[in-house]
DNA sequence: TCAGTGACTCCCC
DNA sequence: CGGGGAGCCACTG
């Protein structure tokens, strides 16, 4: 067995799913007419400051994915996929499920943002410190 | 293996 | 409230 790549940490990798896996499944369980931040995404699945890979993995997914894509928007309430095209799109669909857009073209988090219940934070098994600074951070 | 990249965030003014 | 700038880190070729 090789003896590790020098410095940094590597993702698990023999712990089962990627780190693009875990997002989708986050993703899948977002209720509709509720929405997550990239930021969130990150957090939840155990890397806080990834958000913007979070954004590559659902960009790489495609608008046309079975997937809830749209449920996903950024830390202002923004739609962050206007520069690749499918901003638009996303705002159509989220209309569709009720939500409202204000003149600067956001929604209001307050009343959106969406927050795993218990038995999915267990079931996806995050770390109790990670759940406390998941309260701390965000207010939960 | 490694440097480049970016659907992000935060901080500062 | 708005804009600029510097981190961030998994993924990609």
């Amino acid at each position: 067995m090789r003896s590790s790549t020098a410095g940094k940490a590597r993702k698990p990798k023999t712990e089962g799913e990627s780190f693009a896996e875990k997002v989708l499944a986050v993703v899948a369980k977002i209720p509709r007419g509720k929405v997550l931040t990239y930021g969130q995404v990150a957090t939840l699945v155990g890397s806080p400051r990834a958000s913007r890979i979070v954004g590559g993995v659902l960009f790489r997914l495609g608008p046309d994915s079975r997937l809830p894509w749209q449920r996903v928007i950024n830390a202002q309430g923004k739609l962050s996929t206007y520069r690749v095209g499918s901003g638009p799109e996303q705002r159509r669909r989220l209309e569709a499920e009720g939500l409202k857009f204000n003149r600067e073209g956001a929604v209001d988090l307050k009343r959106h943002q969406w927050w795993p219940p218990e038995r999915l934070l267990k079931a996806w098994e995050l770390d109790e410190d990670l759940v406390a600074s998941i309260h701390r951070r965000f207010g939960w």
